[in-house]
DNA sequence: GCCGTTAGTGAGTCTAACTCACCAACAGCT
DNA sequence: AGCTGTTGGTGAGTTAGACTCACTAACGGC
């Protein structure tokens, strides 16, 4: 009989575990990646995996959860240094873009195996998943309340159009297909969200613009007049 | 030996097995439904689907093209009708948001299985999909070039936006969670593209509103083009 | 040194995708 | 009608991988 490893303690063995199975369903994905694969890493066999994990889901979902952990960080401590709806809008979305750039593989695991769930619905994953965009709420809301976002536009609408709009954008570039220019991004999307997309009219455009508008009434004026 | 089945003709077995997998895969979704039971459904034996399909992957993708094909419908013959910028970003949104109301399984099917594609960059699907938000490209990028849309903001971006916030939104329902008042979204939508998220000052509610006459005016100078 | 606990093992089972050699219904031809 | 090539259809396989379980062996406390 081989020697069997020198044994861990459990929550050494937990550790090796979440990091090996981290990296290869972040490589090769979550469906291409087997439970042997993963013990064959670690060095174990494979029933000793499920000794820690009941299942590869709850392995899965204990390697998300483990990331998120780690990754709440100091948003809310950073945010303090910043002023102003605008800018501390700006510098969530940067942020959020940048943990996308710097871990693209791991962050396509995570919005693909996200939603899947069906019972995602109240699940650890979503309350994770709402602390996470819970900072970016209170900062809409804050803007709401203090009458710098007009009121008609729900929090939750503009958290969905944030975060969804940069998951769709950044797409290609977490599955590999060309570089993601955070700054010029976060730039736009601001941008967006603050002006919206219209141009806006120059001073002199306006003078033009209002006399053009009083020679069509005019001509509408006349047409009305000749036809009644 | 039992009696074979009624050999069906090429096409109708194929429809036959689309609609059964286009079922199953919605009501219990991809990973869910066995090949089995998909014949089953059918009233064929395992193997007969494979002769017309050659995996289980390539059975789901062609469920998603066969829908794509039908949905595109005469989205093109609506858009005439509808004149400036914002109505019809306005309409295109609604619509968007009408096939995911009126399609929720599916629609949620659609999303889950997309992006998994390992391949899904240049594949057929991707090609759909590009076709399915070509229209919204063009009308944006119809707005740049008119001038109604500020330049500094690619097409692509604001697709993004649109679609992913859209999606992100609407994905509680889609899984079975609440409602989805299409109108109020696609209103809030448009007014946040449109004006931007700020409390307007006096000032640029007098740019919106020169605006918005501009609009009328190009509607009524058409409406007199075409009577005259 | 004994013993209970627990990490670890490996040979299973089971499910579901996929394959293949064969069968049978129909069409066209003589 | 009878022959035959084509093709829809069959069902008994194989294979891969998730998951189980009875058992072994290392360690800690006594």
């Amino acid at each position: 009989m081989a020697a069997s490893a020198p044994r861990s303690s459990r929550e050494d063995r937990i550790a090796e575990i979440l990091q090996a199975a981290r990296n290869l369903f972040s490589d090769k994905g979550y469906e291409s990646t087997s439970m042997a694969e993963i013990a064959a890493t670690v060095g174990v066999v494979e029933g000793t995996v499920y000794k820690y994990f009941e299942s590869k889901r709850e392995l899965l979902l204990a390697v998300l959860a483990h990331w998120y952990e780690g990754m709440f960080g100091d948003y809310a401590e950073d945010l303090r240094g910043i002023h102003g709806t605008r800018a501390r809008l700006q510098f969530l979305i940067w942020r959020h873009l940048r943990t996308l750039r710097d871990n693209p593989a791991f962050c396509r695991l995570t919005f693909n195996e996200f939603r899947v769930e069906k019972d995602y619905h109240g699940s650890t994953l979503q309350s994770l998943n709402r602390r996470y965009t819970e900072l970016l709420v209170q900062v809409l809301q804050e803007g709401i309340d203090s009458g710098e976002i007009r009121s008609g536009l729900p929090a939750t609408l503009l958290r969905d159009m944030i975060y969804g709009g940069i998951e769709h954008h950044a797409w290609p570039y977490l599955c590999g297909h060309g570089s993601l220019d955070i700054d010029s991004i976060a730039e736009q999307v601001t941008g967006l969200l603050w002006q919206g997309i219209p141009q806006k009219l120059s001073e002199s455009n306006l003078h033009t613009e209002t006399q053009r508008l009083s020679e069509l009434a005019a001509r509408l004026e006349q047409k009305l007049d000749s036809s009644s």
